[in-house]
DNA sequence: AACTTTATCAACACCGTGTCGAGTCAGTCA
DNA sequence: TGACTGACTCGACACGGTGTTGATAAAGTT
């Protein structure tokens, strides 16, 4: 069902940070796991907000106190798992960009926004707990705010680039074009992954956010 | 039996459904907007999710129960709020719609996002609020939900003329394009009101924006 | 004056979080 | 082998928040 990561070797800990257990390397491993296989089982099924410790215990067979063994609290939990996640669209971050510094730009920018897109699709329920955890843990708002500057840093280079070069117009400094394209894509695929309305069909939202991108990277506006 | 209030014409009440008071016409009215008026002042100083119904219950001179005579929940007071919120900012829309119609759309587009900006940026702290309930609340989502189609429907219709008039080029359908457009300026504008990192300075998200709205809607893409 | 409606709150039932302390159990190693 | 240690477990508790109940008072209404 939830068949994980393959990277269980090569990571110490985590995060430096005080998250995750308190000093073990015995079978405790397991329930760790199981924790965190239950997490991401119930977060396909509810939102965070309606996921108690009690649930994750349960889930993982073991008692609410005993939960609190392995994780300080349930917010830890979904960290956790959020950085496994952003790690691993930084993984695809940094394909794209490199397939961006050979290759078309066009065609390389749009490679990388699919990507990057894939990457968040196929942790949808992750993706939106995060977003919600973001909103009152601060911890997640300043994991979320590394990730989105690293992506701002990248696509402000790439502007820059292009307008050096001669094929992208001036105008607004590129890292403020970055920020809002950036920020786009966040918005409009969480609204497509929470089924809001309106928001875009899933298979057309690359179709969009890449022409927006194309527009207002390369096209200036002509005088009317 | 239903006395009619005179002070506020065409407007029975705010919402269809059970928000605000149970069924009075007393003095209790100040109790009410003494809750309203916490609110906002709390909401000022912080999040949503860090106040308690005793909170505004002392803030407005009563106990904890009788806050339930005139509120069903916080979470309809923030709701109530809201509705006004967006009904100033639907104004704001209209106005500048009317305006969209008969002057240069260019121009037209710029000082729509100006007004909307602007309606949004007066209340700061209930729009922060809003995008904090919309995580859990349905109503709250419905409500947006509204608000945004509204938005999608103008714009949408917008982009459609421009193309129809020849001055802007063909593309990804209009509404698609509108959608991620809205959703752009939720989000950056958001970013902003809280002070994210990263965001957009207070004082260069209109040029963005409107840059970026500009470029989607007439620039078309030159091919390399 | 009897009655109704509005308004108020102490006390309660409930739920979720996080902690404490008293355990069990599996391995050392003396 | 038996005392010791560190990993692990959980019942019971304290706390803080929500929403309800029922008793009561105060202000109209008839």
């Amino acid at each position: 069902m939830v068949e994980d990561v393959p990277k269980t070797a090569a990571k110490p800990t985590p995060t430096a940070g005080g998250r995750g257990r308190r000093a073990t390397r015995a079978s405790g491993d397991d329930r760790e796991r199981a924790i965190l296989e239950t997490a991401e089982r119930l977060l396909e099924e509810r939102p965070l907000s309606e996921i108690s410790v009690d649930d994750l215990a349960k889930g993982a067979g073991i008692s609410r106190p005993t939960f609190y063994f392995y994780f300080p609290s349930k917010d830890a939990v979904v960290l956790t798992i959020i950085d496994r996640l952003v790690a691993a669209a930084a993984d695809s971050r940094e394909e794209a960009l490199k397939m961006l510094a050979e290759g078309d730009p066009r065609a390389g920018l749009r490679q990388a926004l699919e990507d990057l897109y894939g990457a968040f699709r196929a942790r949808r329920a992750v993706t939106l707990a995060a977003a919600e955890l973001r909103m009152r843990n601060p911890e997640a708002r300043a994991l979320w705010a590394e990730v989105m500057e690293g992506w701002v840093a990248d696509v402000t280079a790439v502007i820059e680039a292009e307008r050096a070069r001669g094929v992208a117009p001036p105008g607004e400094p590129a890292r403020d074009m970055a920020i809002a394209l950036v920020q786009m894509n966040e918005r409009v695929q969480y609204a497509t992954f929470a089924e809001e309305s309106p928001s875009l069909e899933p298979n057309r939202v690359l179709n969009v956010i890449v022409e927006i991108w194309l527009r207002t990277i390369y096209g200036g506006v002509e005088p009317s």
